[in-house]
DNA sequence: CTGGGGACGGGGCCC
DNA sequence: TGGGCCCCGTCCCCA
């Protein structure tokens, strides 16, 4: 594969939404460019139109006929939303502010009221299924207890009031792309607004008359074979259909005009796409780096190719770094490696983690729990790994000789740094220690095998940094396969590299993500910013372990040379 | 530079 | 098959 195709090399920026985000929120807070506000029952929230045209379909419909009018959709103006909750008209703000929705368990109806009149979608998903609610029963109750010609609005009124079933207790909340506002769903809708009937047209009735209501919005009620009555396409309810008609945000998926390629997986996703959840108390809803759920949606389409069939057994490749990853379900908790997504928040610090467990040992420092106290000292602590580290030190042994110097570590880890720091500079002049005991045990034999050839161990220790098979770095076609790219450093061959090996995955699968695509590459090429020695990224373990051959094979010579320095 | 604690990601086992 | 739990290897940070 050669490098981009027209010489083009993109620089990403994965932060740049994130903090373009956090930008907006202070500005927000402090009332910096408001050109909105929306007020409920005597609150008043300033806010800035463009993001509310972003993240809610009301608005941008709303915004967009002003367009549409010539009215330009500047000024400052004032929105009344009586409508909405002050708390959830708060807690909407905050999501499109955040991309995190926190709200209360109790508050979850009026936040999904709010988010259904607003056209928030994906919040009202997530609120509807944390609820409980089931879309096809309650169509069913509704049309059973309902006549036909029934006041929609009254419908829906009895739709958000009425308890939900499954309560709210329920432990697993289902993950939505709340991230960022430009990965919405609503990010890729029309933009002429006259397809955007909003189920907040009530509403129009409390907003200034500065903005009226635009015609489209009449027209949004309209079918061509309707007989004029607005209200009969307004239930809001999800994949409710009324008359055969379904609300227009579920219309617009599939008109999309770069749908989703992952459109298997949006069932898949409604189907089992759960998450842990965080508590009865409260509930926190999404990512500020990813949309949340593109990890498991990623990881789905890695494994179905786009078809309808579940997903595949184990082990699972990963679509961005092509690392094999092994044991059921371990997919998509690798692919938050490469998101950045940390649903797990510690509810006592807020400290957040990639996984459940992690954040279950991290809680043991605040309940003061260590579990693994040391049987010859005072010593506790908190994870098995540290116990047997301490254990070492009582035993004295220090099985990881360095191979040149033969300074020996109780400590794998302590034995590599210190290769790594070039500080044995008393290379071969040290008598190799005796192996100790626990050379029966296999985790110590890689060290003691680079003992037996430092060739091999300073190839295992120089391998590649590379974050993709070797082959893929260098253009797919092996060694002869042309012309070699030059890199100023490590980071930057493997960052460009990377990025044509990403396009290898095709648009089908990526494009639809191309967040995902940069933070992949920004995960790695970052962390080597952030301090760590010059090319030295962090590659998984297996990976380490899967390319050191290779490096040990082709650049035996150069290894070579290093060691006789 | 080294020792030690903590964090993170992957794999295995089990339900 | 997915997910919880545990262990391991590795890295980062601090003293």
């Amino acid at each position: 594969m050669s490098p981009g195709e027209d010489g083009l090399i993109g620089i990403p920026f994965p932060e740049h939404s994130n903090e373009l985000l956090s930008h907006l929120n202070d500005q927000r807070r402090t009332g910096l460019l408001c050109d909105l506000t929306l007020t409920s029952r005597g609150a008043r929230y300033p806010t800035h139109r463009s993001v509310m045209a972003a993240v809610s379909l009301y608005f941008r419909g709303l915004f967009g006929a002003e367009e549409g009018d010539g009215g330009g959709g500047g000024g400052f103006s004032v929105c009344q939303l009586d409508c909405v909750e002050p708390d959830a008209l708060d807690a909407l703000l905050e999501f499109a502010y955040t991309a995190t929705l926190t709200i209360p368990s109790s508050g979850m109806k009026d936040v999904l009221r709010g988010a259904q009149l607003l056209g928030i979608q994906c919040v009202a998903d997530a609120c509807r299924d944390i609820l409980g609610e089931n879309a096809e029963t309650e169509k069913e109750m509704v049309e059973e207890q309902r006549p036909q010609q029934v006041d929609a609005e009254s419908m829906m009124e009895t739709r958000l009031e009425k308890p939900s079933r499954r309560k709210t207790d329920r432990k697993k909340v289902r993950k939505v792309g709340l991230g960022h506002i430009s990965s919405s769903p609503l990010n890729h809708l029309p933009t002429s607004p006259v397809s955007h009937h909003s189920p907040a047209s009530d509403s129009f009735r409390s907003l200034p008359s500065t903005q009226p209501p635009s015609p489209e919005h009449d027209e949004l009620f309209l079918s061509p074979r309707q007989n004029g009555d607005p209200r009969e396409i307004r239930e809001p309810g999800r994949g409710v259909t009324l008359n055969g008609r379904v609300p227009h945000w579920l219309q617009e998926r599939p008109h999309l005009a770069h749908p989703p390629p992952l459109a298997p997986l949006n069932d898949k996703l409604s189907e089992d796409e759960e998450m842990e959840g965080f508590g009865a108390e409260g509930v926190l809803i999404g990512s500020t780096s990813m949309p949340t759920s593109v990890a498991e949606q990623v990881a789905a389409a890695s494994v179905t190719g786009g078809g309808r069939k579940r997903k595949s057994q184990t082990p699972q490749q990963c679509p961005v770094c092509q690392k094999i990853i092994h044991g059921a379900g371990k997919l998509p908790r690798h692919m938050r490696t490469h998101t950045g997504e940390k649903p797990f928040q510690c509810t006592a610090c807020g400290v957040r983690f990639t996984r459940n467990d992690k954040l279950k040992i991290h809680m043991r420092k605040h309940t003061g729990e260590r579990p693994y106290p040391c049987p010859h000292c005072s010593a506790r602590f908190l994870h098995s790994y540290d116990l047997k580290n301490h254990l070492s030190l009582h035993s004295g042994a220090r099985p990881f000789e360095c191979p040149l110097c033969h300074k020996a570590f109780a400590r794998e880890d302590h034995l590599q740094r210190h290769r790594k720091g070039h500080s044995c500079l008393e290379q071969r002049t040290r008598r190799p220690r005796r192996v100790p005991e626990q050379m029966e045990d296999g985790r110590v034999d890689g060290g003691m095998r680079e003992q037996s050839n430092p060739l091999e161990a300073l190839a295992l220790q120089a391998h590649s940094s590379a974050f993709f098979t070797r082959s893929m770095l260098e253009g797919g076609g092996g060694p002869g396969a042309g012309p070699q790219l030059m890199f100023d450093s490590d980071a930057e061959r493997e960052r460009v590299l990377a990025l044509q090996a990403l396009a290898q995955l095709g648009p089908h699968r990526l494009a639809a993500y191309p967040e995902f695509i940069l933070r992949g590459l920004e995960m790695r090429v970052g962390r080597e910013a952030e301090g760590e020695h010059p090319g030295r990224i962090r590659t998984p373990p297996a990976q380490r372990n899967q390319t050191a051959h290779e490096v040990g094979e082709e650049n035996g010579e150069k290894e070579a040379e290093e060691e006789e320095w």
